[in-house]
DNA sequence: GCGTTAATGTTAAAATTATAACATTTAGTG
DNA sequence: CACTAAATGTTATAATTTTAACATTAACGC
């Protein structure tokens, strides 16, 4: 080890803390070393920033892009995920105000809010708000509380209150399972609160999941399949799904499952 | 424009949203099309990746590593921060219940809390919630409501009384002015009812403010200089410059100004 | 179905980045 | 003050990435 070392490390550690990326060129100047010397210290030490063609980024750094490749199989998964959100997509229109649920599932539908002239979003997840943060044209109320690591999500006490203020015209509900009998579940009790809240208040709700859901149960029971008025799916077969196993659903129940 | 290259970029720009790079090699087997396509479609249209020496990466997206070089001089401002936050750190203490303000100025400190066994962090910022988000022995209560892109944060009519049920500890406030009379100040109103609260309900507070903030007024005042009991600056002209400009300093205002 | 245009693929050359070997400087020691 | 070893610098070479030009394929209108 190297008391020099470590230092130049400091240094650009906090170059790059919020963000950013810095050349190898420009960080050797910064340090007033060859580049070879910033390459060494990046390899031989411990450190949190790697070299990423040419230039250094932060990784394993809060809130920055760790660097590590996905394989394409993880990659792969987020297709089925856009097409099931783009048949979301046809049920938003111009000025509503969305109650967006967490989770990944509805994750690819907030890039396609850009195209709207204005919308409001409402969440209790940090991804969401951290996609929808981005887009100028949509304005962002997130419900804030106690951070849940595992579902990226917040809760609170007064979670319900808060929602019940807000006009919320429409609901995307995300789920972990749905069964005909159980009714629709998920994983992480501190969701049910605002979940039942959204669908409580909302004019139209629209439960958002993907085929491999159906008949499932998890822990946390939040609604019966007929408190919903929409469901997209993503499979031809996932009408019939909810129609087998156990009696057929009343037609009301699921009045418009959108199918390609 | 092109219907399939959208895809594409939807599809990869979902492979990426959780962070992590995907090599130009593996998006071009992921959409089935050469290499030159992916390149293509990252230059003509507009998406919020780029390509970093061969690898796709998340750009000017929430959260994740903006892709943009770090002039020379950017680069060495945040050593002046960290230094700063370096001496906030002195402060702070195993089990701490921490008031986090929003700003840039104390994002250096949130990497070093990982070194402490079990915090609590409170906070109604962004960017500082995702830097918390990421650390494992952190519990992040995050302050909701409507976004202010400029500021990172949220504002809300019961930020006041939400913050009053929290039992914080020690409240590290940032301030974009500093005046012996007129008091610190910051630019946006919104900011005013959380800083006041955490400064009310804390049991410690610490004003983190750089040297150039002293002697400048803000249009939003939120406290008197003697509202804090630290005030922890970076250089070592800052307590001269409280004492000069108007009149001197009460010992009491400032009774812990930390020179290196 | 043919012609046209846009989209995609292929290839080779140029530029950049990574690696390795060796030269030089610097710091510490007797 | 010379000797040693670590740290840093330099150079050449290898690997990779980028760019540009051109070939091919697919899509669309008439």
């Amino acid at each position: 080890m190297n008391g020099r070392s470590a230092l130049r490390l400091a240094k650009l550690q906090e170059a790059l803390a919020s963000g950013g990326t810095l050349h190898l060129r420009d960080a050797a100047e910064l340090c007033d070393v060859s580049e070879m010397t910033i390459r060494r210290d990046l390899t031989t030490q411990d450190t949190a920033i790697s070299l990423l063609g040419g230039r250094l980024v932060m990784a394993n750094y809060p809130g920055v892009t760790p660097i590590y490749d996905l394989t394409e199989q993880q990659a792969s998964h987020y297709q089925a995920k856009y097409r099931l959100c783009q048949r979301a997509l046809a049920y938003i229109e111009e000025g509503d105000t969305l109650f967006i649920d967490c989770g990944s599932t509805l994750m690819p539908l907030l890039s396609q809010l850009s195209h709207f002239r204005e919308l409001t979003v409402v969440t209790y997840a940090l991804n969401v708000a951290n996609a929808v943060a981005a887009l100028p044209n949509v304005r962002l109320v997130l419900l804030g509380g106690l951070f849940y690591a595992t579902s990226q999500s917040f809760g609170s006490d007064n979670m319900t209150a808060a929602i019940e203020r807000l006009g919320i015209n429409k609901a995307l509900i995300s789920a972990a399972g749905v069964d005909l009998e159980r009714g629709v579940s998920c994983f992480h009790f501190h969701e049910v609160a605002p979940k039942q809240a959204a669908i409580a208040t909302a004019m139209q709700r629209l439960l958002v999941v993907d085929a491999s859901k159906f008949s499932v149960v998890r822990p946390a029971y939040f609604a019966a399949l007929d408190d919903f008025d929409v469901v997209v799916t993503d499979e031809e077969g996932a009408p019939q799904l909810l129609k087998k196993n156990g009696r057929v659903v009343p037609e009301i129940v699921v009045p418009t499952v959108t199918v390609a």
